[in-house]
DNA sequence: ATACATTGCGCAATAG
DNA sequence: GCTATTGCGCAATGTA
């Protein structure tokens, strides 16, 4: 059913012992005996153990990198929001002192009260920016 | 070498045509035959295709989700520094406020320069709150 | 009913 | 000399 398989290299001389068991078990797979070996089959066994351990892992890790990705996904997304609150706020304060300046330029106000609507519209979000002032 | 091999579930009515086909040749194959019928070979051939197709497929989208999760890691750091900065930028405005409020309530000021160099020292980073204003 | 796509599995080569 | 990883073929199954 299938030849000895090479992939790349040469026979590779530390592998001579090993060869020569397996041409005989050929040998012997050519005449349509199994080599059932003992030996083979436990090293069959142990190794189709081997193969579906990393397949099972390499599963765990695709799983693992989906979920790494829709986390950073919806990092990005909570960021870009913040990013964008943090802007809005930005330029609420400084229209504000915009307004607040023009408005001590014109007149000489010593008004307890110096805060002024900026000019545009108020903005939405949850946020005050003066929370953090007194 | 290798017995007819199940996986799950029972013959399947539609396949019996299939499943006589597939009897001869695993007969054969007891035989020490091959079942070297030419439309076989040329099944398997096909299908080993389409295996490789699949298996180059998703090695592609392997390495797409890998350089995707780079992307978001990057992504995900420049927009934290840019959220750094904007709160920097802000609660520099806001401590230059509080700074200027004070000033008001002390002495009547009608100061022409309105701004007073805030409570703690200068901060850093290249953005200058008052870029946008005048 | 026919062809391609996908999946689970075993084998052998090779890497570590 | 062992397990881990990889490329490949086979057969079952999914899909269209």
């Amino acid at each position: 059913m299938s030849a000895p398989r090479k992939r790349k290299s040469e026979p590779t001389p530390a592998e001579a012992a090993h060869a020569a068991q397996q041409e005989a078990n050929f040998a012997a797979m050519a005449r349509g005996e199994i080599p059932e070996n003992d030996e083979y089959r436990l090293k069959r066994a142990r190794n189709n153990e081997a193969v579906n351990r990393t397949r099972q892992k390499k599963k765990e890790e695709e799983v693992n990198t989906s979920v790494k990705v829709e986390t950073l996904r919806m990092e990005n997304s909570a960021l870009e929001r913040k990013v964008e609150s943090l802007q809005k706020e930005l330029s609420f304060l400084k229209e504000m002192f915009m307004a607040y300046a023009k408005k001590e330029n014109g007149a000489a106000s010593t008004s307890q009260q110096p805060m002024q609507q900026p000019l545009s519209g108020n903005l939405p979000g949850p946020s005050n920016p003066f929370s953090s002032l007194q």
